[in-house]
RNA sequence: GGGCGGUUAGCUCAGUUGGUUAGAGCGCUUGCUCGACACGCAAGAGGUCACUGGUUCAAAUCCAGUAUCGCCCACCA
């Protein structure tokens, strides 16, 4: 690579070069690197698979590689994992979009042929991201790069749902949620955006009420009124139910108290509809409401809207006020502003509806923890486990976690992943008659018989008569009873001559040693089940097998069960929903019949990764929030959970311990693809042998099988291969010509899981805080008992030069893509950088990029300099001796730089350590040392060692442009995987006396330019100094451009600490200059009058100060 | 309504635990083709650190308040 570098560095011309380099070297991956020690891991926030790279993910890009390559420099072993986001509804809304251009819809296409639009839109814009993710000088592996949608990530989505589910964590409820009309989708809380709107606000004369309302269309579905309970006016009403007239449609409401309700507003009275606002919901749950659902999910009204069916809100709400208008029941109409909550896809306003979801419940126990997946991940960062960068936006953090609902996660969407659950509905057309048996000789004695055999009573036979009479024993084809006599003799009664089936699992709940005990000590035991008895769970069970029995085996038939009052029960549990509380169990079922339909029973449900055996299973229709997956990301990608298991024989494995690549085969392609962790077992004793991961697969055709490469070695003969195979897959037709998979594979000892998680920093911006890193504390807490990262860094958002959001819509974006071709992704990175503080706003616009791209240039103009003053450009092992006062300086400055610098990057401080680089590198070493190696000569060694070292120093911040200059070292090795400088010694002394001779320079300069005294022209000067030696005057006098002299009898002298100077020009102070001095020195002098002063501070301050006011003096002579 | 952040040179921003005469880059002025760099070199101008009060020997920095801009959160119909 080494040639001729020209005038100025050309980016564009290098930069791709470079990077294929780096990728083909394989140090992206750490598997590679030699590096010890603690891993230094990064998880890269997935961008959206069909986005483009906007200045955000350039930034983000800029800070993780920045940190990867820091730590990879440090010789930790630094892993950064790239990857993709399916981003459900942002994907869907986008084709959607472009299907709408073509006159097509989602509809129109069907699921399966949406999603296979959608994956190939996908397909082709993963491309996109990946390329520019490259232009970035991203150091990531993609040996690793994973998508939420990749088989892992979804095995890890239904894994992480189903324990949830099975902790009770996740539950199916009948609740409020937000719905976007547009989207036709739920949204969770965090995805409604706001905006103020100006709206009206409707006063309506509602019974002995007036109520505001800004959507008067929501009162049709109005079920309760709310007064505060102080409010005197409306005491009278609470607890009643009225019947309100709205222009002609009736609606009944409850009228409740809450405090909430602010008697100034308004009329002091709150409509209620508790199926479209959130609160009312509560508000109906608290006071037993009816809910009415009005709105339906098309936006449209239902049937309950009356005469508004089918309208849409809006119109809706205009007829329906001129309808009230006309009834003379509009009392005034205000302006009024308000929020309106929109879709924060599509904008779309929402609407809050009524619908069965699925929820992570955060306020529930998890089993076994006694702590809430709130309180789990509250106490993460609080406990400091999680260190918040910048701090303050800990306390968002535990704000947002205060105050989280169950989160929805179930969208209608059909991008994403489905949920993994599972319902079956029976098709028998079965109708079950249940009758519970008459009074028993332990109901008259108010015990509980249980599995005790009492018989009935006289008044237990005349009321099963009395049923009998209602019924019509012909109306069933088969009679069921329970085995005992009260039910047997029931069944008998009602069904005299036909065939009665007993069957033991229609039996009461056995009370075990509560038998013959009284209701209320048996009542006690209902919920927890009964000691030496059962619990109705027990019951429900040996029912459902029964119900099982029969669904079979009795398609089409009516049939009726004579049986207790706990079956009863659980029937009521089973068909209707019922719950195991203690008071339904207490109560009793009513004599005579009572219907159930099988197929309309609950469901049955199946919650599991795959779908279960049998007929009749079908899967959930909706997706889940693209958030659950995400959540999953730090852990998912690197392999969670391992679920796949490799057969090996004992000698493969061997060969793979051995660290070498090899190859076997796998005979089904789908089973495996690249990344997935797999368990290696031995195919014999079953025993493990640890993990491999999957780095690269290859399909090679059997008749091209090399049987030398290792892993092959053991067959002989194709023949041989084959003979095995058949062995072990009999199924499987094997032919010579069969086209096989074969993987390539790598033994890691661990898994990368255990190898690299948790991650070492999540770097992302502090908008998306509650979206995904909170998330993803609590579901790492919850599934892994791990954190997932320890430190977060959140960088500010990029806004353009007057602090507006860069968005589409203002035109105002600037694209990384055409800044990093323009200027070279190098200065991008910096402008990027350089600037800006964790967790800011930071404005970026081309000038600044373009101030950047000049030092990047600078860079390579002084590295062009001491290539070519140099007689071989090649690397110094030690520190070379120091000769002269700027040799010593600039080494010292140098370690200086090289400690802080290291400090700085350690400790997040970016900006800061750029910042020092930049100093020294151009105010320092190319303005001063440079210029003086110019007089001084021979600095081959310093300037070799300083370059080299100042390279690795910049590599985090600028990778391109100092690999490039590093490959005209005489090395074969890249700079990428250097090891950081070690710092050597600061000499004080050197920094103290090179000041003063800078000092003296500038001050000749000045004095020069102040003076007239044109640059080319060389004064005569005289120069007289305890502290530096001929020869540094001699750099003095070059840097200054004058002429020595051995002395100078009349002329302007002046005094840099212990140099003392004359030259041949007078130029006396400026005004200014002298006004600042007196002001200065007169205020100095005060300060040290003040015996406050001169007592309390310290000596060192004081000594200071005294110094300075005399060097003032001197300046003023 | 609650919370957080900002306000320092014309512009964009640094300024660690209070302690040189408050810094940088860009822009501006003047002058420069001295062995790399005009994407450069040298010199220079430019600031009541938003305001008011307090603490202190000492405040851009700490405290209280005010103004103003911005962000986040919240169920006020």
């Amino acid at each position: 690579m080494k040639q001729e570098l020209e005038k100025a560095y050309e980016p564009q011309k290098y930069e791709d070069d470079i990077y294929a380099t780096w990728e083909e070297s394989g140090f992206f991956n750490p598997d590679n690197l030699k590096a010890k020690g603690k891993p230094f891991v990064i998880s890269m926030p997935p961008p959206n698979a069909t986005g483009i790279l906007h200045l955000g993910h350039a930034s983000a890009l800029a800070y993780e590689d920045l940190m990867i390559r820091y730590h990879r420099l440090k010789g930790r072993k630094a892993l950064w994992v790239p990857g993709t986001d399916h981003a459900a509804i942002a994907t869907q809304t986008k084709v959607e979009k472009i299907l709408a251009k073509e006159g097509s819809s989602r509809e129109e296409l069907g699921r399966e042929k949406f999603l296979a639009r959608v994956r190939d839109y996908v397909a082709g814009s993963q491309d996109t991201i990946r390329n520019q993710t490259r232009k970035m000088g991203s150091s990531c592996d993609w040996s690793r790069e994973r998508y939420t949608f990749d088989k892992g990530l979804s095995q890890a989505v239904s894994e992480a749902f189903v324990r949830m589910y099975n902790d009770g964590l996740i539950e199916r409820d009948y609740r409020i949620v937000n719905w976007c009309p547009r989207c036709a989708s739920t949204l969770a809380d965090d995805e409604v955006e706001y905006e103020e709107q100006d709206a009206k606000l409707y006063y309506i004369k509602y019974g002995p009420f007036t109520i505001a309302t800004t959507r008067p269309e929501t009162k049709l579905a109005d079920t309760g009124v709310a007064v505060h309970p102080s409010d005197k006016k409306y005491k009278k009403y609470i607890g009643q139910t009225l019947d309100i007239d709205l222009a002609g449609h009736n609606i009944k409401v409850k009228v409740f108290s809450d405090k909430a309700v602010d008697p100034k507003f308004g009329s002091g009275a709150v409509g209620v509809t508790p199926a479209h606002s959130a609160v009312d919901f509560e508000f109906a749950q608290k006071n037993g409401l009816e809910i009415i659902k009005l709105i339906g999910e098309d936006g449209k009204l239902l049937s309950s809207g009356g005469k508004y069916k089918g309208m849409d809100t809006l119109s809706a709400r205009k007829v329906f006020v001129k309808d009230l208008e006309a009834a003379d029941q509009i009392v005034k109409v205000e302006d009024y502003k308000n929020n309106l909550s929109i879709c924060y896809r599509c904008d779309t306003p929402i609407e809050p509806l009524t619908s069965e979801q699925w929820f992570v419940r955060v306020n529930k126990k998890i089993p076994g923890r006694n702590k809430t997946l709130k309180q789990l991940a509250t106490q993460t960062v609080k406990s400091g486990e999680i260190k918040i960068l910048p701090d303050r936006f800990a306390k968002t953090y535990y704000h947002w976690m205060d105050n989280l609902h169950d989160w929805c996660i179930s969208r209608q969407i059909w991008w994403g992943h489905r949920i993994p659950v599972w319902y079956k509905k029976s098709d028998t057309d079965i109708k079950l008659t249940l009758f519970r048996h008459t009074q028993s000789e332990a109901n008259a004695l108010k015990v509980g018989a249980g599995h005790k055999d009492y018989k009935l009573t006289e008044k237990g036979v005349e009321q099963a008569k009395k049923i009998a009479g209602e019924i019509n024993p012909d109306d069933f084809d088969i009679i069921f009873s329970s085995d005992l006599s009260r039910a047997k003799q029931t069944a008998e009664i009602l069904f005299p001559g036909k065939k009665i089936i007993s069957d033991k699992r229609l039996r009461e709940v056995d009370f075990g040693d509560m038998t013959d005990k009284s209701s209320l000590m048996i009542n006690k035991y209902r919920a927890k089940g009964f000691p030496n008895g059962e619990t109705y769970q027990d019951v429900r069970d040996r029912v459902q097998l029964f119900l099982d029995d029969i669904s079979s085996k009795y398609k089409n038939k009516k049939i009726a069960v004579v049986s207790h009052s706990g079956v009863w029960k659980v029937f009521e549990i089973i068909f209707n929903g019922a719950d195991f509380t203690e008071e339904f169990l207490s109560t009793h079922a009513a004599l005579g019949a009572k219907e159930y339909d099988l197929d309309k029973k609950s469901e049955e449900i199946y919650v599991g990764h795959d779908k279960p055996k049998g007929k009749g299973w079908i899967q959930d229709e909706d997706t889940l929030d693209t958030w659950f997956s995400s959540a999953l990301w730090t852990f998912s990608t690197l392999g969670w959970p391992i679920k796949n298991k490799i057969g090996f024989n004992k000698s493969l494995v061997e060969k793979v311990k051995n660290g070498e690549k090899t190859i076997t085969h796998r005979l089904s392609e789908k089973e495996l693809s690249v990344g997935e962790t797999c368990i290696v077992e031995n195919t014999q004793t079953k025993k493990s042998f640890g993990f491999i991961r999957i780095t690269e697969v290859k399909k090679i055709k059997m008749k091209d099988l090399d049987l030398s490469e290792p892993g092959q070695g053991e067959y002989k003969s194709i023949e041989e291969f084959r003979k095995r195979i058949a062995k072990y897959y009999p199924d499987m037709d094997v032919t010579i010509n069969s086209d096989l998979w074969v993987y390539r594979y790598i033994y890691s000892k661990k898994s990368d899981l255990d190898t690299f998680h948790p991650t070492t920093v999540m770097e992302t911006g502090y908008d998306i805080i509650f979206f995904w890193v909170a998330r993803m504390i609590l579901m790492t807490e919850y599934l892994l008992d791990q954190k997932p990262f320890e430190t977060v860094y959140l960088h500010g958002m990029i806004r353009d030069k007057a602090g507006k959001k860069m968005s589409k819509s203002l035109g105002n974006g600037i694209d990384p893509i055409e800044m990093s071709q323009k200027f070279g992704t190098d200065a991008l990175r910096l402008s990027l950088i350089i600037g800006s503080a964790p967790g800011s706003d930071l404005k970026l616009y081309e000038e600044k990029i373009a101030g950047y791209r000049n030092f990047v240039n600078k860079l390579w103009n002084i590295s062009r300099f001491i290539f070519s003053s140099v007689d071989k450009p090649k690397s110094i092992k030690t520190e070379p001796k120091a000769k002269t006062l700027a040799d010593k300086w600039i080494l010292s400055e140098f370690n200086n730089l090289a400690k802080e610098v290291d400090v700085d990057l350690a400790e997040f401080r970016f900006s800061a350590a750029g910042e020092k680089l930049y100093d020294f590198t151009w105010n320092k070493l190319a303005d001063w040392y440079l210029e003086i190696s110019k007089i001084e000569k021979n600095k081959d060694q310093i300037l070799l060692y300083i370059l080299e070292r100042l390279l690795i120093l910049w590599h985090p911040f600028t990778p391109f442009v100092t690999e490039l200059l590093w490959q005209q070292f005489d090395t074969k090795e890249m700079l990428m995987v250097k090891s950081w400088p070690k710092t050597g010694k600061v000499d004080k002394k050197s920094l103290e006396n090179f000041s003063d001779l800078q000092k003296l320079v500038i001050k000749i300069r000045n004095l020069k330019a102040e003076n007239k005294i044109p640059p080319k022209d060389l004064p005569n000067c005289y120069l007289e100094s305890k502290i530096f030696s001929k020869e540094d005057l001699a750099v003095v006098a070059q840097l200054s451009r004058v002429t020595l002299v051995d002395s100078l009898p009349k002329a302007k002298s002046f005094t840099i600490g212990k140099t003392k100077g004359k030259i041949n020009l007078v130029k006396e102070l400026s005004d200014k200059e002298r006004s600042d001095l007196e002001k200065y020195i007169k205020a100095t002098e005060a300060k040290l009058n003040n015996k406050n002063f001169t007592d309390n501070a310290p000596p060192q301050v004081v000594a200071d100060t005294k110094k300075r006011l005399t060097e003032a003096k001197n300046k003023l002579k």
